[in-house]
DNA sequence: GTCGGGATCAACT
DNA sequence: GTTGATCCCGACG
């Protein structure tokens, strides 16, 4: 049998990671269902990682990633983004999961519908932003149960994928060398590796 | 009350 | 491969 998907969560987040790959996030709206199967993720730790939003301890927006985990926290990123995390370790423990990319493989029509007619299929959740988008997900749902059986479900797949990856994260400006962005390997809908300007820039010294 | 940074995306060369 | 757009949040005085 599977193990119970709340103890897989309840691990520090570079463990969860890698596990939640292949996993899908269905989200249940007044407009229909659609499911994405998760092919990209990375840690953050919390206080103890100088990237996360937890680095300087406990505000009113990351006040979930210091609750206990199997919870959405949304954050809004340049004003237009929404970016969802999983919440991973215990209480008090401000680790999380980025969800940064993922495949459509329900309610296709309504993800387009949601990020524009003519995006591509395997382009419609490339990205922590448009993973966001496809879900109709906003910072309302912050906070939510994903292992309650309420609009918003995470499970784990029927068997484990293939193959995972992993490296460098992208696009935060310290700490970009911990290897903690895991991926599907092969898949393509992850997105391209992009060095973070800042690390170019102390590269190029 | 003000200032500066930021876990991004899309378009253009 | 590279550059600009664009809004909110948190820190400090």
């Amino acid at each position: 049998m599977s193990p119970d998907p709340l103890a897989i969560l309840a691990q520090p987040a570079p463990l969860v990671a890698p596990a939640l790959i292949g996993w899908t996030l269905t989200h249940h709206t007044p407009d229909g269902v659609v499911t994405v199967e998760l092919t990209e993720t990375e840690a953050y730790a919390g206080e103890t990682d100088p990237a996360s939003h937890a680095w300087r301890g406990q505000t009113a927006r990351n006040a979930v990633m210091f609750g206990p985990a199997g919870r959405l926290y949304v954050y809004l990123s340049h004003g237009l983004h929404f970016c969802a995390n999983v919440v991973t370790g215990t209480e008090g423990d401000a680790s999380a999961v980025l969800l940064r990319a993922g495949r459509v493989v329900e309610g296709v029509d309504l993800a387009q519908h949601r990020r524009g007619e003519h995006v591509a299929l395997r382009s419609l959740a490339r990205g922590p932003g448009n993973l966001g988008q496809s879900l109709a997900l906003t910072t309302q749902h912050s906070g939510a149960h994903l292992l309650d059986g309420g609009s918003l479900v995470l499970a784990p797949p029927a068997r484990p994928p293939a193959a995972v990856s992993s490296g460098p994260r992208v696009g935060v400006s310290r700490a970009h060398d911990w290897p903690w962005r895991y991926w599907l390997t092969g898949d393509p809908t992850v997105s391209a590796y992009r060095r973070s300007k800042l690390a170019s820039a102390s590269l190029s010294r």
